[in-house]
Order: C-alpha cells, then sequence, then structure tokens
DNA sequence: CGGATCGATATCCCCCGGGTATCGATCCGC
DNA sequence: GCGGATCGATACCCGGGGGATATCGATCCG
C-alpha cells in the first residue's frame, strides 16, 4: 500500500464525500473514485458503502481509517525527523509542552541539560491543551512534559519528573478563603462561583455554568473579577496576583509531570535530555 | 514520501550495498540508485555516504532507517489488520504468546471471553521469544500475552494479568535440591551446571559457558540429564518431570505476565477481550 | 417531471518508474 | 604498475499508471 492511497482514502474516510475529498487533495474527483477503487481491488476488501447519494464506511473501511492515520502519521514522522536531522538545520531535539506548565521543571532540565558535553541545542515549543500527543507522533516534536492524569500518555515511553498536589484559585476575599483546605464537592456545586470550562481537543465545549477558557491570563482575570474558579496544580501560585487566593483540595487528583517520548526513539541527544531531567 | 522510496532506502540501508539491496527489491541497481538520490533531492538532505567501493549511513540515514522502519510496520499493520477485517475471513482477533508460558492464564481468558455475547473469534498464534512486539507492531497480531520484565512493552498498552515467582530447574537429586530456598548468586556460577543461554532476537547467542537453547523441551531434557539448570516461572512446574526438581529464588525479579495491545487500538472485540482477562 | 447533486465510466495524455548499456573510480592480484 | 573485477552513476528508452476532461446514470427535491 502507498502513502498517496492511504492519504486519499483517510480523505474520503473522513469528508465521506468523493467531490469534497478530492478538492481537499487537491485533483479531480474521477481519478480519486478509480483510486479509491483500485485500493478496495488489491486489498480484496470493500472499504466504502456507496450509492449515488451517499458515502458510508464499512467495518473494514474503519480499521482501515484508525490504522491508516496512525500510519500516515508515522510517515510524516520519518520524514520531519529526517530533514531535522540534516546538519546545520538548528535544532537538535524538539520539546513541546503546554504553556505556563511545569516552567520550574522545564528550566532547571534544560539548564542542567545543556551543561552537559555534547548536548545540542533545544527547541521549546508551547501549543495548547491536548495537541501535544499529535506533535510526538507525527514528528513535529521530539520529547513533550505531559501531566497526568490530564494528558494520555498511551503510546509513549515516560519517567516521571515531579509530582504536586491541586489547588482551588478564588477570588481574593472570596468566603472559602478563610478555609484551611477544602474537598472537590466544596468547589464542584458553587452556585455563584462556577469551575471555568477548558475546550476539548476539537476546539468545541461540553456543556456547563462556567465560562469558556481559551488561555490562562484570561482565566485568571475572570477570576479576579470574582466570576470563576478553577483547580489547578500548586506550582501556578508564582503566576498568581493579589486578586487570588489559594486553598489547597485535599481529594483532588495528584498531578505527575512527566517526560514523554515515541517509545523507538533511541538518539542520543534525547536520551541525554532524559538523563538530564531524571537526575535533578 | 511513499512507501515504496521507504522501503528502497531501508533495503540499501540494511545492505548498504545498492547491487544487494537491487536483487533483495526485485529489480536493477540503476532505477534504485535514481530512486534514492530522488529521495535525498526531495528531503533535501543527504542520507549515504557513497564512495565508488562503499556506502555508509550519514546522521539523517540512521533517522531514517529508525523512523522508516517505524513507518513501515505501521502502514503494514494497516493493511493487514484490514485484510482481516473483511468480513468472512476468519478470525477477529489474533492472539500472539509464546510457547508454553502462561497457558492457565490464557486457556481461562479464552474461556471467559468466548463466553461472552458478541465476542469473535480469537486466533492463537504461537512464536518465539522477543518475536511478539514485531507482529503486534506490524499487525500479525492484534493483542499479546507479554512477561515483564523479559519482554519489553515500550509502546503498548498493557494491563497486568498475573504475577509470580520463579524457581531454579535442577536435576533430580542436585545437592542443592535439599535447600528450602536459594538466591541468585547461588545459581549463578555453579562449575559444574551452568545457566542454559536463550537465543537471542536475532538469532544468534551471547558468550557464555551453558549449552544454547532452542526450545523447552530440550532445555528440560539437558536438565534431567544433568547438563544444565534454568530460572524459570514457577508455573512451569506442571511440564516438569520426575527427572527434575525445583527450589524457589528468593531474589529472581518477579515475572508479571501482562495482556498488550498498540495503543490507538479501539476495536470492541479487543476491548472485550481485555475486560474478560482483566476480569478473572 | 425536470433540474441538481454525486459517484462511475470512457478516453486521452504525459510523466515517472522500470529496464539495458555503459562509464568512471577504486581495489586487488600478478 | 597494469588489467580485470567490483560497484555506483549516467544516458537513454519504453510502457503503465496516475492525472485531467467530458459525460453518463442514479437519486433526491421542489
Amino acid at each position: 500500500m502507498e502513502t498517496r492511497e492511504l492519504r486519499y482514502f483517510v480523505a474520503v474516510a473522513e469528508e465521506l464525500h468523493f467531490g469534497r475529498a478530492a478538492q481537499r487533495l487537491g485533483m479531480a474527483q474521477p481519478p480519486l473514485s478509480r483510486a479509491i477503487r483500485q485500493l478496495e481491488r488489491r486489498l480484496g476488501v470493500d472499504l466504502l458503502e456507496r450509492t449515488s447519494r451517499s458515502v458510508a464506511l464499512t467495518d473494514a473501511g474503519a480499521v482501515l481509517l484508525r490504522e491508516g492515520r496512525a500510519a500516515l502519521d508515522a510517515v510524516e514522522a520519518a520524514e520531519r525527523r529526517t530533514r531535522r536531522a540534516h546538519p546545520g538545520s538548528g535544532a537538535g531535539l524538539v520539546l513541546v509542552t503546554k504553556a505556563a506548565a511545569a516552567t520550574e521543571v522545564l528550566a532547571k532540565m534544560l539548564d542542567a541539560y545543556a551543561a552537559e558535553p555534547g548536548s545540542v541545542p533545544v527547541d521549546v515549543v508551547l501549543c495548547s491543551v491536548g495537541e501535544q500527543e499529535g506533535m510526538l507522533r507525527d514528528g513535529r516534536a521530539d520529547v513533550a512534559l505531559l501531566h497526568k492524569p490530564f494528558d494520555s500518555i498511551t503510546g509513549f515511553d515516560v519517567e516521571e519528573l515531579h509530582s504536586e498536589t491541586q489547588v482551588v484559585v478564588l477570588p481574593a476575599g472570596h468566603p472559602l478563603t478563610t478555609r484551611k483546605h477544602l474537598r472537590m464537592a466544596d468547589v464542584d456545586a458553587l452556585p455563584d462561583l462556577p469551575m471555568a470550562r477548558w475546550p476539548r481537543r476539537d476546539g468545541t465545549y461540553g456543556g456547563g455554568p462556567g465560562p469558556e477558557i481559551h488561555d490562562q491570563a484570561q482565566l485568571l482575570q475572570l477570576i479576579s473579577l470574582g466570576r470563576a474558579l478553577v483547580v489547578l496544580p500548586e506550582s501556578v501560585r508564582p503566576y498568581l496576583t493579589e486578586g487570588h487566593a489559594t486553598v489547597p483540595v485535599l481529594d483532588a487528583p495528584t498531578v505527575t509531570t512527566v517526560i514523554a517520548w515515541p517509545p523507538h526513539s533511541t538518539s542520543r541527544a534525547l536520551a541525554g535530555l532524559v538523563r538530564a531531567a531524571t537526575g535533578l
């Protein structure tokens, strides 16, 4: 099976429409139809149920969509990492993490690694929540800082770096700020102060009373205005202003910062970075 | 990058010889040379250092060899699993495990799953040590029983099923059989009774005094003949004869049987099998 | 019932991936 | 040191396949 065939199939399977898929691929519809037919004939499997008015995935088609996406990610990763390995292409490693997360650990880690003999330059890329895994998988990044239990670490090798408890961030002067500690039940359903809602991976928001949040700065401002609250790892404290107060939440899950990388990576540079990180 | 180009490059990178690589690929040498040149030009990266007498990998070439193998495995997996998803192609799931390992757990697991409503047929494939990971990665299998800490589980999702201690298998009547328990130091360097050596993944054997073993039956016979000893999980006991004796080894690592599957798998059948296995 | 939508078919073209012949450079044996 | 052998690169040719355009046939809708 050729990469091109996979790209074609994934496009059609995602659009469920030959015309739109062809447009997305920058080609005409007839050769796309023919290519998919050829793919089905070569595999000996029906991938799509077509009527003259609709296209639907068969079970086998669903399998190929899932597996094909993973395969295309792997091919893309091979290409990107090879390009990046070109002598004189700048960065040796690309590390990806969420904005304003684990900055302490990150800074120490980068310093420790840079001090090692034979270390290579490390590009730090910040991205939005839930995007790191994809970047590791398709080679835009080589290594990531993730946060259990929020980020999925399935399919990666990981080393734990740092664990911390969570605190609720409240507007200064809120009645609950006098408490020594709280439980999730205390903060879950405050009618006057709803919990902020983060976007999901696809950019949409689930239902709920809280305001929809786009970034941390916006969130912290909303809190100091008395419009929301949020439960965050305690390392958020350096980012807070006098408008905020924090109270430990006893039964919120412990957040663990981990360093994660694709399991087949064996590069010397990556091994050095991981060693520097775990040796802190 | 096309699958064909990747296959060509991997062949050349493995052979380090255009002629042999072309032969392996079933084609002539000139188009292969040209294809590799085109690949280098498109990527903008030198992959191979050629003289008229030798071929060597550049750093970038080494990256592409590693990443490209993973990508080819993923493409192959997509193709195989799609073919297997064809209605009427027999097995719904392929489970791979080592011969004579964890048979107890396996049997119970298969029974429990088969009893579930909506279960699909499961093909059980036995293979030699260290080959399971490759079969999971390139789609020859969907799920595997692996044994920590012997098998590498990097890159897979796993659930632990069963843990057991290890025992040393000795010829009946050997002086050490009178002991209640032993330590690795006791069995490591018995001059009269060397530890058997298993083949490595590539089929070769490391150095050492012990006999080279090909399968478990051969091993057990060698032990009863007084020519070798071996440390194995205690569940090996049902396979032993009156020519063998076992003594627990206190400081041998605990062996854990795990069920493992590729992390992006989301099939209903696989989920059911994992649930049946962990629910035992 | 007629137009619109959408995938399939028919047909053409040309590029690219494959083959053969050969060259140029390096190594080796005598 | 020279001639043959080895091995990758180059030159050139050919055929198939992947792309485009024109059109058809089926279905849905007003």
